[in-house]
DNA sequence: ATAAATAGGACCAATTTGGTACTAATTGAG
DNA sequence: CTCAATTAGTACCAAATTGGTCCTATTTAT
């Protein structure tokens, strides 16, 4: 049970952004030098976090990407759904027109999605923010004040 | 965000299983019957699922595949470990040794730890037994006693 | 104008996945 | 004892998904 490598990286450049002043841009170059993932898949990562409104985009020279919302009202579920759509465990979700033939007479119908719901707001819990903050290695620090290291700057 | 299709299939034959009495055994070309699953897969499915301790095996004529416990003892949790391994959003993983060959400068380290717990909560939440009991069309039917069900031996 | 950047596709290679096929081992029944 | 039914185990294949590449268009600051 996993998230797509995709996913994964969008949430490591994410967290990058998020360490900057509200309003910086980075572009997708600088991006993946930065965090050491391959150009290409950081640049369709980009676009397609931009396409979903959880970052904003600057075309033209001097362009990149910035949050479109502070950190802190960026959860994993919105990460998440942006990249790989909705939490839907299995082909059988209620609400979804036509997706299996059997619908009207299954009794399995159904029964995943409060596993779907507890999952959404696990997911939904979790800041951007609280995830961009740096944890020493081996959990040297603990109990950081999120609010003041992020006014610091660091 | 998906489980595979194993685990689907997993599930609904499972749930077949779930509404015999206890210590019966199903073959595998019965439940591919019953449930319309392709019967190699099926196969394959029960072979793991008993291989993982949530089935009981009985080989050889009039064998067959069995519950290793109570349907209301099993959750998705256990099913979803079985047939897919641990719950693991992304390689980055407190625990597991030389994944990641960042590991020790890694400030992201672990930041998804508590979503795979949460997740894991969720799942483990919910048992076969209440995957099992048959919803009536569109929700006809609401508040079924589950124990009573049970007896009942529908 | 030009250069720097995003937008949007088409495309490809590698992995994963579901499904197939075959052989071996086990066991109840005649 | 023999046979047939059944699980155990393994190797393999085809299709789908995924991550990655590349190219062209569009936008915009200088």
């Amino acid at each position: 049970m996993r998230l797509s490598r995709m996913t994964d990286y969008g949430v490591v450049v994410l967290c990058q952004m998020a360490l900057a002043p509200q309003g910086a841009v980075y572009t997708a170059s600088q991006l993946a030098r930065q965090t050491g993932l391959p150009l290409p898949s950081v640049s369709k990562l980009l676009k397609l976090l931009a396409a979903r409104g959880i970052l904003r985009a600057q075309r033209g020279a001097a362009g990149g990407y910035g949050l479109a919302r502070p950190a802190e009202s960026i959860s994993a579920r919105d990460i998440v759904f942006a990249l790989e759509g909705p939490v839907e465990l299995t082909d059988c979700v209620e609400g979804r027109g036509g997706a299996c033939e059997r619908e009207r007479s299954c009794s399995l119908r159904g029964h995943w999605n409060p596993v779907n719901q507890a999952i959404e707001e696990a997911l939904s819990r979790v800041t951007l923010l609280e995830m961009a903050v740096p944890r020493a290695p081996y959990d040297f620090i603990r109990g950081v004040d999120v609010g003041k290291f992020r006014s610091e700057g660091v």
